[in-house]
DNA sequence: CAGTGGTCTAGACCACGGG
DNA sequence: CCGTGGTCTAGACCACTGG
């Protein structure tokens, strides 16, 4: 026999009596009472889907089925997180925290290929899903490729919009990179993180597809693993079965 | 004041103390009776230091510091999962599991643009870092273009290698993806991991640098996301200052 | 064998959310 | 206000590792 541990059996039979995201699941005592365990026990349980991210759990609220988004990055996709999400099937909030032009730094620079202290435009946006703080993300552009973008931004959501309507620039990812890091501690704060779990860092480099010598954007995305999972896909997919 | 818990301050001064891979972190009990508190909170301390994956713990043996190896996926680095660890520093123990020829299933039929039925060859492996199950692979080849492979790979460790060195086959990404999945039963008994922890799953075709247009390799591997962290890398890379 | 981490109990108080 | 999850205590037994 395997002789499983009590609260695993208990996550493994809820995990499989999930219903759709966003219902809710029992709570922690009622979880106790009806399998005549302690309260630890049960709330292990709780815990354990927690970590295999099928549940948010919310204090003074409740326990609810949550549903992790697939982040699709591939040579296919727009380089737009808004867009991204939506694809997910997710509908995504964007909030524009700051804008302003300032001299490049040295990783900015040394990703747009350009001098250091050369102008760009700084964008931080922060993306919620159902209310939670999804993704908190720096772009930095060409300030002379976008001017007075810093305006554009505040009547706007989509910067990869903007970027098509405003300026006919169409968005194309040169370079990008994710893995899983463990957050510093402003990124604790802007997420709004309780611990320090493993989060998604993304960083990418895009040019205009009429203009692919000329890097146009920088940005660099921290994303929660629990709403998201970054897929990241290179080459060309093999055909789907029609 | 922050107000931050008991063990997540207890975790904080542990994370910023630890020593080298490998070495010994206090035990609960010792931790518990050095800050006056519980076992039960010494011990959360330590699990929020496991899930960060900062040290792995052995039941029986104690907590130690954990190295977290980074496995990088680009255009740039060869298709070869042994050189890819070896190339973080790590010393891979290759196992061959099983090496067998049969027809190929809709999904590999589908990754290598054949027939159904085609025969392929089978080729399950594992790898252990420093003891430690990291990872499992199914390989399939194209059986025409590896004959004998079997035998080969009974006697070598590194397939990529076998390939350009047996057969002038060199090894060369066509598409390649990596998610963190919830691992199915069999991949759990497979890695030997406890409890149902996402795990990363990295699938790729790669083909013959020298015919892109026939791939000849269909591989599925699943990894610890405790002992590895994938990085994902597409495109040409900004050039490193030098 | 002693010490480790893994599990479990039966309580307690708290901060928070919603009715 | 009550119920929720978050934290914490003080015990207990077990399986396992190592000397």
């Amino acid at each position: 026999m395997a002789a499983e541990p009590t609260y695993l059996e208990l996550a493994d039979g809820l995990a499989a009596s999930l219903g759709n995201a966003g219902e809710r699941v029992v709570s922690e005592n009622e979880l106790a009472e009806r399998h005549g365990v302690s309260r630890p026990t049960a709330r292990a349980a709780l815990q354990e889907l927690e970590r295999r991210f099928l549940v948010r759990r919310i204090r003074g609220a409740g326990t609810f089925v949550s549903r992790r988004i697939d982040y699709v990055i591939s040579h296919d996709t727009a380089p737009s997180a808004s867009a991204t999400l939506r694809l997910a099937g997710a509908e995504p909030d964007v909030e524009l925290m700051s804008a302003r032009t300032m001299g490049a730094a040295a990783d900015v620079a040394l990703h747009l290929d350009i001098e250091r202290a050369t102008p760009v435009v700084h964008l931080q946006r922060r993306i919620r899903i159902d209310g939670i703080v999804t993704s908190w993300t720096s772009a930095y552009l060409l300030a002379c490729a976008v001017p007075g973008i810093a305006s554009q931004m505040r009547c706007h959501t989509s910067l990869f919009q903007v970027l098509r309507e405003q300026y006919g620039i169409e968005s194309q990812r040169r370079w990008s990179r994710a893995s899983l890091e463990l957050p510093t501690d402003t990124v604790i704060q802007t997420l709004e993180l309780e611990g320090r779990p493993p989060t998604w860092l993304v960083e990418g480099v895009n040019h205009d597809r009429a203009d692919r010598r000329r890097a146009i954007e920088f940005t660099r995305s921290w994303m929660r693993a629990d709403v998201v999972n970054v897929v990241f896909e290179m080459g060309h997919p093999p055909e789907v079965v029609r």
